[in-house]
DNA sequence: TTGCTATATCGTAAAATTACGATATAGAAG
DNA sequence: CTTCTATATCGTAATTTTACGATATAGCAA
């Protein structure tokens, strides 16, 4: 089925970027690129798929798919392409997501939780 | 095809944990959903449905998604169901991506990487 | 040029996700 | 007990994702 539009209001440019990237790190493989690369710093294609146990085609399109999001950076060396991490991306992400829902997730949340629950006489 | 185990080193607990929850988040209807939790506190299934142009089953399979992920609560509230966003845990997601890749991702990051590759003469 | 190496892309198949309508369930109201 | 209401679950179809092998591409070396 499949509609067009699955919501009222669609995401902003902003929040489909961010949701982006909370979607390409979602997938096991891709996210263990990323911390392979955080602590290698730099690799080629060949030693990311070392790392797994995957063809070399599937690995590459993970890479596509992190590269689409602006988590990866790909550098043509030779023959051989040299990956890192985009860390201003990333730290992006992280300020973002540090931003994100504030107020809402505070410890003292629960009673202005259990507040609006009485207010709306439910639950 | 699918391999069952797509990776050599498989994640923690704790990663899996972590992916999950970012992968629920990855879905633009979800990410809005939590967006409207954080907004309004609280929402029967309903009221959320109301949001989208979506059937009732579907936002209930994405409300399931959600509770999996540790993202949000459901409370039975007579014949409705009352959902929040479960503090703690996105407390938890929050603190978990800041410390994230620690180190990698700094603003000087860029001459560390750049003497990585000069290092192995690649790049 | 020819050949080698590393990678990206293509074509395709399996699996997972997403969506729907229909149905089951559980509590509240009559 | 019966009915209504709200929601979850079921069965299923369309779409997307994931994975593979095969092929194309681009640079380097002989």
């Amino acid at each position: 089925m499949t509609k067009p539009n699955p919501t009222l209001h669609p995401l902003t440019p902003d929040e489909q970027r961010f949701a982006k990237m909370l979607k390409a790190l979602g997938n096991p493989l891709r996210f263990q690129i990323v911390q392979i690369l955080a602590e290698k710093q730099v690799c080629i294609t060949g030693e990311i798929v070392e790392f797994t146990t995957l063809a070399q085609s599937t690995v590459s399109q993970h890479l596509k798919v992190l590269r689409e999001a602006g988590l990866v950076e790909g550098e043509v060396d030779g023959p051989a392409t040299c990956y890192c991490l985009n860390a201003a991306n990333i730290r992006w992400l992280k300020e973002r997501i540090g931003g994100w829902l504030a107020g809402c997730c505070e410890p003292d949340t629960e009673a202005v939780i259990k507040n609006v629950k009485k207010k709306r006489s439910c639950c």
